[in-house]
RNA sequence: GGACCGGUAGUUCAGCUGGUUAGAAUGCCGGCCUGUCACGCCGGAGGUCGCGGGUUCGAAUCCCGUCCGGUCCGCCA
């Protein structure tokens, strides 16, 4: 007899003797019949202990919820009348005659049934029970299935799985790093990577043509839902693959997990977006294609209106004025509208005119808004045509910067969509593209890189590129899935004069790019292969994919807002001895700092490097 | 760094325009019930109302501060 999981045993069992292993999720007593349901990831199955079996009954009375048993007895049809489809446990019992507590329980703090509603730092704080959840534990199910599937897809086609260090050089931009201080060398510290970005351009120049790996990935920024600080990529590079290659191979192998995983057949190919596109319509550069609504420029039409709230605009190079058209949208009460105005303000918008559409046939008297008496009919008539708004419509206005248009409008596009459940299809992915190259910093008056540093430009002139750094477009792309950025890559610079071109337009001097990526420099001058790659966000891949609404849904062990881990309560002091061997001494709060001379270091002080 | 929401029994919540002994459901404990499966019935235990301060005759309730959890802005090459 070999022990069974209790999902695994099936009506082919009856009238078979087993042993079964498995949490007790529930023990109900009725008459002189105990009742246990056993549980496993795979599955409940019910148990029953009558009086018959004196020993195994005797026990099974002390039986308490989450208790870990071991049970031997004969699988068998249940009884006439007592069948339940709805249960896993329905058709099939097991008669328990020999029941071992392998180990007692307490009473877990909330309860484990997949409809109980239990609040996220109790569930964090006992992540470990929270696991044994159905929810929990069908997650973490799809992100294996999801990770074998991509490994299966990469592995076929000849890719090699390596690893590359967790323990690196700090970089000198993109997010701030986490830091390792080190031992061996004191005062230094080791970065923990933000990506392996460096490392799989060197493998390329090592010839590993085809590399992927899937990597932890770390950056000490603030969380959202949607961003942890240590998080995983599906890392992807390869050589000689231009960018239309490599998205093709991209796009095939998320086309087959959600295949194999989901049973879901996304589009081939993919649509391609340029990012100057996808601002103009959507104003976002990770448009949400289910939602059926568009920005429409109406600069031209407001650039002679009195009222100055759009005539600015729509005059200054650098802003905005749009239209964005809401069907039905005569039915939003002014609470509603006065909501979204407040909601465009988070992100900088200093009002949100409207238009409410009744009778478009009608003219300027079929319409309702405060802005009418600033516009002219043919700005109006021009306004209705364009939107194509029709009677019971209601049309919103942007009029700003463009950056500070495109973000609020954006971003209420993406709001009214799902207020208003406007989503016209369940998946919607697509490719951007033609990114530019970089983007102006005003407030710090220099350029920075909108992908990073080591994405090829579309030129191969570092001249041309010097000539017009905000012209150039970059050969980067980006897989977004339902407004998700899920995937980020570019086809790589492979010509150190034009690495250090990059460089030096974005303020990193000679010296400097030589003493933080001088391995890097090097390497592109003995033989390097132009070569591109892609790196997913698994975590937020499989949110989607899972329907979750965030990415610690599907993480088994994540952390809270503030960076905690509520289960262990990390981050923790350290003794000040690992500190002393460190070369970190402890800042002390300024007033101890005055008061006592000397050696008695709080362990709640702040740690310095120790120069 | 900022905005907003929340913190009351093990859990999920109500109470919050100040006023008896802070409630409900569920869970837990005990008893009853000869096939339960959201079993049912009877009884019981269970609370620093996040923490600190203030206002008041009186604070879960009002005010200030703080901590924790969440959503978002900034930030995230």
């Amino acid at each position: 007899m070999r022990t069974h999981y209790c999902g695994q045993v099936t009506e082919q069992d009856i009238d078979r003797e087993v042993e079964v292993c498995g949490w007790v999720h529930r023990r109900r007593d009725h008459g002189g019949v105990i009742f246990i349901d056993l549980r496993d990831r795979e599955g409940l199955l019910q148990v029953v202990f009558d009086p018959d079996t004196e020993a195994a009954f005797a026990l099974a009375e002390r039986v308490r919820s989450e208790y870990v048993l071991k049970v031997k007895g004969k699988v068998r049809h249940r009884p006439e009348g007592t069948v339940n489809e709805d249960l896993t446990t329905g058709k099939i019992e097991i008669l328990g005659k020999e029941l071992l507590i392998l180990n007692t329980a307490r009473t877990p703090p909330f309860p484990l049934d997949e409809e109980s509603d239990v609040s996220e730092d109790v569930r964090l704080r006992y992540r470990y029970i929270d696991l044994r959840r159905p929810d929990m534990l069908a997650r973490l199910k799809l992100r294996c299935e999801v990770t074998r599937a991509l490994r299966s897809y990469l592995d076929e086609r000849g890719f090699m799985d390596i690893e590359t260090p967790m323990l690196t050089r700090a970089t000198p931009e993109g997010a701030r790093d986490y830091l390792v201080p080190s031992r061996t060398h004191d005062g230094e510290f080791f970065a923990l990577p933000q990506s392996p970005q460096l490392f799989k351009q060197l493998l390329m120049m090592s010839g590993m043509d085809r590399y992927y790996q899937i990597v932890r990935c770390f950056r000490d920024e603030d969380l959202r839902a949607d961003r942890q600080p240590e998080f995983t990529q599906l890392d992807i590079e390869t050589s000689f693959m231009d960018e239309v290659q490599i998205r093709g191979m991209a796009e095939e192998m998320i086309r087959v997990a959600f295949d194999k995983v989901l049973d879901v057949q996304l589009p081939n190919p993919f649509p391609l977006m340029t990012y100057a596109e996808a601002m103009r319509r959507f104003g976002s550069d990770k448009p949400d294609l289910r939602i059926p609504l568009e920005l429409v420029d109406v600069a031209d039409l407001m650039d002679g209106v009195e009222f100055k709230v759009f005539a600015g605009p729509a005059r200054d190079p650098d802003g905005r004025v749009t239209a964005l058209r809401l069907p039905k949208g005569c039915e939003l009460t002014r609470k509603e509208i006065d909501g979204y105005t407040q909601y465009v303000s988070i992100y900088g918008a200093r009002g949100l005119a409207y238009i409410k559409v009744n009778e478009v046939k009608a003219g300027r008297d079929g319409l309702q808004s405060p802005i009418l008496k600033f516009l002219p009919d043919e700005t109006i008539a021009g306004i209705m045509q364009r939107t194509g708004a029709e009677d019971g419509d209601l049309v919103f206005f942007g009029a700003d910067k463009a950056h500070i248009v495109n973000e609020a409008l954006g971003a209420l596009r993406v709001k009214l969509g799902l207020d208003r459940n406007l989503l016209n299809s369940e998946w919607q992915p697509l490719w951007v593209v033609e990114f530019p190259m970089f983007e102006r910093d005003d407030k710090a008056d220099r350029w920075i890189a909108l992908h990073h540093p080591f994405t090829s430009p579309s030129t191969d002139s570092p001249e041309a590129l010097q000539a017009d750094p905000h012209g150039v477009l970059s050969r980067a792309y980006d897989m977004v899935l339902n407004g998700s950025e899920v995937g980020g890559g570019s086809e790589r610079i492979h010509d150190s004069k034009m690495q250090q071109a990059v460089l030096s337009l974005l303020g990193i001097s000679e010296q400097e790019a030589r003493d933080k990526f001088g391995f890097l420099l090097d390497a592109l001058e003995y033989g390097c292969p132009p070569h591109g790659g892609i790196a997913f966000g698994l975590d937020r891949l499989v949110m989607l994919m899972a329907g979750a609404s965030s990415i610690r849904e599907v993480m088994a062990f994540p952390k809270t807002q503030t960076a905690n881990c509520l289960l262990t309560q990390a981050p923790s002091p350290v003794s000040e001895a690992q500190l002393r061997e460190l070369g970190i001494r402890l800042r002390k709060p300024q007033q101890q700092e005055s008061q006592q001379e000397s050696q008695q270091e709080s362990q709640q002080g702040t740690p310095v490097a120790d120069p």
